[in-house]
DNA sequence: TATTGTTATACTCTATAACTATA
DNA sequence: TATAGTTATAGAGTATAACAATA
């Protein structure tokens, strides 16, 4: 009698236990550790390609539109302007892209990638397919589209801006 | 006939264009820019609590163990324990916490819920699940709990370690 | 000698303010 | 007067090194 009541004691303290809130449970630890271990997987395949994570969001900005400012750069990739230039200046000077002066506007910046950024471009999402796959290596092909698309909903405004 | 070719050649560059690796179908980049929303509607709903994201986590790991250091509670947390100082004096000064010197082993500082901290937390964690659902609200509640099990899951060691 | 908490220091990342050259 | 790029500076956030107390 006293062993049942000790136990049925035991299993609501252990459920009470469970039914507090834990950390691992939020979404922003969630989405914190994701991003925090696939970020270490792109570190690792981008090294030998030479262009950091952020290096490859500016390329394939570059290679996404057809002209592009500094600054309209910096403002799809959610950055300073002055946080861009040292960003830029990097690029540059390993000769992945080149600056010109816009003829409009002589103001501008206007970056093109150069044929040689093109193929390290290229590269670089080849390292970064495989740093995907790997953080999503846990879940099927199925999954892993259900994954993008859910994240890829969440993060769109609700009235299609 | 020339406006067919002429059409047909803009689609197959409207394909190209399509084909080109974009940023925005980057999983880092869908990750980053989910988390970086959600923590500004925590910072939102926070407010009024009176804690920032990052001391719910800590009160959130001081309800969900029993004795706690501030080394304990540094390493869960993923921060280095000379950050954990700070976090743990601001969260002294307001009284949500207490250190006390651990009687086994007077080297450590034994970290405890105030009841203050206690009720703070429940204020807390209502406001995080608002900003959760605020985050969520384009996705109904079995693609909301989807999404948070495929994270999990990707979060997960491969072998239960 | 090793470990916990603490402080001082340095490093990274990023933004704000100020300057230049263009418009 | 306003804007694009640049530079210098300052502010978070975090880690490394050194120190005191304790083991």
């Amino acid at each position: 009698m006293l062993l049942t009541i000790t136990i049925m004691y035991l299993q609501r303290m252990a459920r009470k236990q469970d039914e507090r809130p834990a950390l691992s449970t939020r979404l922003t630890y969630l989405l914190k550790r994701a991003l925090v271990e696939l970020e270490g997987l792109h570190a690792e395949h981008l090294a030998p390609v030479g262009v950091s994570g952020r290096e490859l969001g500016v390329l394939l900005l570059l290679n996404g539109f057809d002209t592009t400012s500094q600054q309209q750069v910096a403002g799809r990739l959610g950055v300073d302007r002055t946080t861009m230039v040292g960003l830029v200046d990097a690029l540059e000077e390993k000769r992945f892209l080149a600056r010109r002066p816009d003829a409009g506007d002589r103001r501008r910046n206007v970056l093109e990638l150069t044929p040689n950024g093109h193929a390290v471009l290229a590269q670089a999402v080849r390292a970064s397919d495989q740093a995907e796959r790997q953080l999503l290596s846990q879940l099927d092909d199925k999954e892993s589209a259900q994954l993008r698309t859910l994240l890829t909903r969440v993060t769109q405004e609700p009235s299609g801006v």
